[in-house]
DNA sequence: ATTTTAATTTAAGCATGCTTAAAAATAAAA
DNA sequence: TTTTATTTTTAAGCATGCTTAAATTAAAAT
């Protein structure tokens, strides 16, 4: 196989199936910025490489071949955002971009020597799971998005989701990080929007930035 | 632009212009392992992209444009090999084909970082100059293959070719490294063959690997 | 100078990964 | 249940970067 296209239609499949439960064309082709057509196209021709189970208007699935390939490729992603945030000092702002990049560029035996060098990281810079060398995925302790708390509650940040460098930029401004105490003080139901304690100071959020930081669940 | 395709010939042009001060469409062809008739179609392409100076059967010539961005990836190119030479402790015979993918897949920032990490290297693990930021090539001391050197000849090695691996495996086998003393002990005119000696010891070499180890003159 | 060989370019065609527009299937609303 | 809206697939077409085969040009040999 190996094709860059191809890797990230799997990553996509992927990662919506282990975080939705499901997958369907319409996600993959606005996460991918294609047309609707262009992913039923490469649906066959994943289908025809024997990765992906695929019955027109029914449902995608991996195969087991597709999944580890796709597991291995989240790995690859992962390793490569320690490595570059941890070694080389990038911002967690910016290495997701990057090693969207690099993932499909690199050996396995560099990605080997890397997560060494880490000493096997179990999490990248914004809370996702790293994969093992055998596709193990450690477990994320249970949490839900921030949107959901009640007035009143308050948790640590546990994951961040990471594909908008520009959130990551407003997050980290307000004192956001992984690990940190956020405690909602006031919830507005017209918008969704909350007003939240972070190390001593309110900020105003709305529900859109409020839905994409996680809050570990006690 | 941004084309891993057009970013290869662009290499290949470059060195050729720097080490033998010309290029024609046949070289390029074997060094990419395409045809002529890829490489022709290409230099069009890049022509009209303003990157190459192309005139039918006469010649080939880079452009300024296409010169400081073809510099720039031999830049990134040998900065990669460093890195993972001294950082993720790769061995020097491994990282030219893993510099070939990873050279198309990173940030300008990347880089620099990178470079600084290393505290600005001039030459990357055989021995190549490594371009500055502002594309300032460092000057390579005037050095000879091997192969020309006569009987009873020695002086220190200071550059090898790192296209081939099995190359570099074999001769850091018989103990050839940067700043290794060789001594030519035998020369046969028959086949070019050579007796050498490396740390006392004698070894045999064809003149296909005399030709692709470069002597220091003095 | 003529012939032969080698290099280069042109021509036609193929696979990949997209696009837009139209058709078909499914899901949601009335 | 019937109509309407949404999703998905099919169809046709385009750019890219290759290929092989044929034609052209240049270089080398006689
Ligand atoms: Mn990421
Ligand atoms: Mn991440
Ligand atoms: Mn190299
Ligand atoms: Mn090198």
């Amino acid at each position: 196989m190996k094709n860059i296209s191809k890797e990230d239609y799997l990553s996509v499949i992927f990662k919506n199936l282990d975080e939705e439960g499901g997958i369907k064309p319409n996600i993959i082709a606005s996460k991918l910025v294609v047309s609707n057509a262009a992913v039923t196209d490469m649906l066959k021709k994943l289908a025809k490489d024997g990765l992906v189970d695929y019955k027109p208007y029914k449902g995608i699935q991996l195969t087991a071949e597709g999944e580890s390939y796709a597991r291995n490729m989240v790995r690859r992603h992962r390793i490569w955002e320690v490595f570059l945030n941890e070694v080389v000092g990038m911002a967690w702002d910016k290495v997701h971009d990057e090693a969207n990049r690099l993932e499909h560029s690199s050996s396995d035996d560099l990605i080997n020597r890397m997560e060494e060098m880490l000493d096997y990281p179990e999490y990248d810079p914004h809370g996702d799971p790293i994969p093992s060398k055998s596709g193990r995925m450690p477990k994320l302790k249970k949490h839900r998005p921030l949107s959901d708390l009640n007035e009143g509650e308050s948790g640590r940040v546990i994951r961040v989701n990471d594909f908008d460098q520009k959130f990551l930029v407003y997050i980290s401004g307000i004192g956001v990080k992984l690990d940190e105490k956020i405690t909602v003080k006031e919830k507005r139901s017209f918008d969704k929007s909350m007003e939240v304690i972070i190390k001593g100071k309110p900020w105003n959020i709305s529900s859109k930035i409020a839905k994409n930081v996680f809050i570990e669940v006690k």
